[in-house]
DNA sequence: TTGAAAGCGCTAACAC
DNA sequence: GTGTTAGCGCTTTCAA
């Protein structure tokens, strides 16, 4: 592999000094017309380009933000990389991507590999190892070399730093509102993500509208999607259930399945909602009504708050933004 | 945000050179062992981190590998990027992600700011715009500044470098005999994507095989989703037709739908194949036969054929490494 | 066993 | 208008 040809080689093939050549390149006003069209025409035909490694330990910035995503293949964070790599984009950074897989150690690592000059930021949601561990030292590291950091959906209350989070509380709430105010009566809420953060907010906002409205609360934790429906069953068969609140899209369809083997007409006998507003709820049958959390948002919303406080000189408090969640109507829900 | 601390620093704070920190830390024989001992403590309490920039501008090598997508909506690409950042860690390198949007520009751009040095290699799949206005210059400009390349998927026949596809020709000739060996007389291709190449190379398998049983070809080639039903309507309403074997998953969906909906029973009347193996044919109603990619092992080939490149002395032929697909049998066939 | 010095490629203050 | 020089943080040869 032939070495790329360098400001040196370049001030030695127009017979000037390398500070001459880089001040051309970069259209000093300096630097008289003739050598810099000169200049630059050797440049072009050599096939010059700036080493950008070297610009970014002379400048001490990358231009690059570094993202740790728990899982690629959750639709929910692809949409929210897409957002991030628009806005990145937009306000000239690239992303550099590392998946923690929901591992605490892959989490750490990355972290380790961000953190030594290599990106001028770092955006990352939880892994869910991570929230059930709660060992946050790897974060305290990252404040402690202050190298920026925003967390967005799966978020830690006390490390300080920005974060962008949907509103789970209120969006849960909103969905068990809206089941009631369609004249349900028994609405069971269906958590297969009661360990992480997110899935225990969803849980209060459903209990807190279901008081609020006093009504019984009825809460299904399951582990795992295979246990869905060995815990469904005995509320099919036993108790009165027209409305499932299920903590992700995925449960939600699974619900609706054992529900129609057992004899529940959807949307006539039972209505149900989910959260995630992703493929499968689109494409379900029925479609599946579902709060959306918009996503590419929460990935815009992120980059924003990061190149916010990378190019800002004071460093001000750290602010927690809060993307509004809606409903989206389909054919689950009368 | 207050300087990171470096090599340098410990030199003062240990009372040594800044050669020793560094063999210090690096553990060379040459250090005595207290020496190395007191230093590494020294770095320890102070948090020193080696910053990367300053290394890799030193041995001219990032350990990242850049890859540029076309769309990190399609679940395929999702899965294949999954792959690749699976294999990259393995091998020890990290990732950096561009996305096209299937925009010729935003490839081009995303090839520059990869070719100053700041990757050792690259990983891509053209975008669809560039496929439709085959300008390659910034390939060859790649190949000219000697950045290794892979390209995957959707790949060019005459630029010059590793590649990795999936054997799209076998896979569309394979769902189509498999459609004729369940007694299916009529066939038709729905070609969403012809456009690009795997669309053509899939559109070559299905003629072929179709020719071979001396059977009748008849292709449809929508340009935009909204124009299927248009496209299959007067297809179902005045010719005879027993199967369809669609270029993606959802446009095989979308066919299921406007079959039903004109009185097929599906898998009774017409039995229908996709390609993709994603989310969509899983949950779709009847579920959906396909032909599967296995998209994660196209990115872990893409990995390791860039890593071998990278890594080995002597630069060897190109190599096109060919992923065999496979049929996975759904309820939308016989 | 330790240190001095050069150099990776670039920028920029300062001199000429 | 052009060149000299120092320096970003690190590694590594060579000298002490």
């Amino acid at each position: 592999m032939q070495p790329k040809i360098t400001l040196k080689d370049l001030a030695n093939l127009a017979g000037v000094s390398i500070s001459t050549v880089s001040k051309a390149l970069n259209d000093s006003p300096e630097i008289g017309e003739k050598t810099r069209v000169k200049i630059k025409e050797i440049a072009e035909s050599y096939n010059y380009v700036p080493n950008n490694i070297a610009r970014s330990l002379k400048s001490k910035s990358t231009k690059i933000i570094g993202v740790i995503i728990p899982a690629i293949l959750l639709e929910f964070f692809s949409k929210v990389l897409y957002g991030i790599e628009m806005e990145a984009t937009r306000l000239g950074y690239k992303i550099v991507i590392c998946l923690s897989n929901e591992s605490h150690q892959k989490e750490v690592e990355s972290i380790d590999t961000f953190i030594n000059g290599s990106v001028d930021g770092i955006i990352l949601s939880v892994a869910e190892e991570t929230q059930k561990n709660k060992d946050y030292s790897h974060f305290y590291k990252t404040l402690k070399y202050n190298v920026p950091m925003v967390m967005f959906d799966r978020v830690i209350d006390e490390i300080t730093c920005d974060k962008v989070t949907v509103d789970d509380f209120e969006g849960a709430f909103k969905a068990t509102n809206f089941l009631l105010e369609i004249g349900c009566e028994n609405v069971v809420f269906l958590n297969i993500i009661s360990n992480i953060s997110v899935g225990q907010l969803r849980e209060q906002g459903y209990v807190s509208a279901m008081q609020k409205s006093d009504k019984e609360v009825k809460i299904l934790t399951p582990q795992h999607y295979n246990e869905i429906e060995k815990e469904l069953l005995p509320v099919f068969k036993n108790e009165k259930v027209d409305a499932i609140l299920a903590a992700d899209e995925y449960s939600a369809v699974l619900a609706m399945n054992v529900a129609r083997m057992n004899g529940y007409d959807i949307p006539k006998d039972i209505s149900i909602i989910g959260f995630t507003n992703g493929l499968i709820s689109e494409h379900a049958i029925p479609s599946l009504t579902v709060v959306s959390q918009h996503a590419e948002n929460i990935g815009k919303q992120a980059v924003s708050s990061l190149v916010n406080r990378l190019e800002s000189e004071t460093s001000t408090e750290t602010i927690h933004t809060v993307v509004k969640t809606n409903i989206v109507e389909r054919n689950s829900t009368r």
